[in-house]
DNA sequence: ACTTCCGATCCTTGA
DNA sequence: TCAAGGATCGGAAGT
């Protein structure tokens, strides 16, 4: 009889994309379109792959898109994939070449995320073709070593606290951490605020200011 | 003080490579030379590197060397990274496309080794010393979440609000006209935020879920 | 991701 | 005890 065909499930955003186009045609995957929160293509319900030129790579990079996507994907999915399609070396685009390697090595090292290249979208489908047959069929059981379950609820947090003005990721850690929530910390008073050590006078009013500050239509 | 130096243990078999004389001229790594019953380079006491030119990483899949030496770098090592130097689909070696991207895939996706390609020894050098901080010292900074933010405080307070879950432009404005400040709405139950015309059941769920949760460590 | 730069915060001093 | 100084940290902007 007849093998069963693999479900591959692709974001609608990339629907129209050529890579699409080649994927529609291997005979042994059923291409699903469908909105997926985060990623482009779900080759399981474990595994998630983003796709980006090379140029968008470096973009993502530059203006910190990729950071927040790894993290997502991370949160939603026990094992996430980045696929890259040509060279980010080739891209000039003033980036230090050091900045790519570390942005490479993060994804491998500390994020534990993969990282997948190809020369051009039909070696993606090629390459997708294939991982979806492997996550679908040869992982079966082994899905336990990514240790700990994810929490998008953390990253979320942080995100929100973030918005406040001279906050950046230390201080948002910070101050999650001293009040236990995000709505504890948009509760609190200017001098609550003052006793989280990091926040001084000057950006504890700004930060209740903006709190505060009744919005005009 | 000035900070110690990070310690990268070489095989002796690569001690004479001009990977390894690169490698040798970072200021911030010490290079220690053992012989490692597997692997080329150790990055941290869990992180194991085997490095392979692109036809010799072509002749270990031929030959089957690739998977038993996979094989065993997991069993010795938390974190197991193939360093590809090279364009393994540029050695015309008679070996399908395909059985390649079959390698890869089966690395990434089922071994869960994590695949890092350069382009030269130079290239090799400079990443495995950022990978080798990475795998020590980790980012040694958060990153962050958002790009850079806005400066007044109307524009400010619909910037916070937009780090709330499903809240694009439109609808953190929706959410300060009906609620007057961002406090109130970090302070609104689901109920509450239901009454907002463009939210919906699941999205306010979200949001009140994302201000109530306990932020840990 | 990395680098550089700047301002706020914090910490030490010494009167 | 507190103010002024400098060392340190964290955020913003640019590549």
């Amino acid at each position: 009889m007849e093998p069963q065909k693999l479900v591959i499930r692709v974001d609608n955003r990339e629907s129209w994309s050529g890579l699409t186009q080649a994927l529609q045609r291997f005979t042994s995957l059923d291409v699903h379109f469908e909105d997926l929160p985060v990623g482009d293509f779900l080759l399981s319900d474990d595994v998630v792959v983003e796709r980006k030129a090379a140029a968008d790579f470096v973009n993502s990079i530059l203006d910190k898109r990729l950071f927040s996507q790894v993290q997502m994907m991370k949160a939603a999915y026990t094992r996430a994939i980045v696929m890259i399609e040509g060279d980010v070396f080739a891209t000039r685009s003033g980036i230090l070449p050091d900045a790519l390697r570390g942005a490479l090595s993060w994804l491998s090292v500390i994020e534990g995320v993969a990282v997948m290249t190809t020369k051009d979208p039909l070696d993606s489908a090629s390459t997708l073709a294939i991982m979806t047959r492997h996550a679908q069929e040869g992982l079966g059981y082994e899905i336990a070593l990514r240790g700990s379950k994810p929490k998008s609820l953390d990253v979320l947090s942080r995100f929100a606290v973030e918005g406040l003005p001279g906050c950046g990721p230390s201080t948002a850690r910070k101050l999650l951490v001293h009040f236990g929530s995000v709505r504890a910390v948009y509760t609190a008073s200017a001098e609550e605020l003052l006793l989280v050590s990091g926040v001084g006078k000057k950006q504890a009013s700004q930060i209740f200011e903006v709190l505060t500050f009744p919005f005009n239509s």
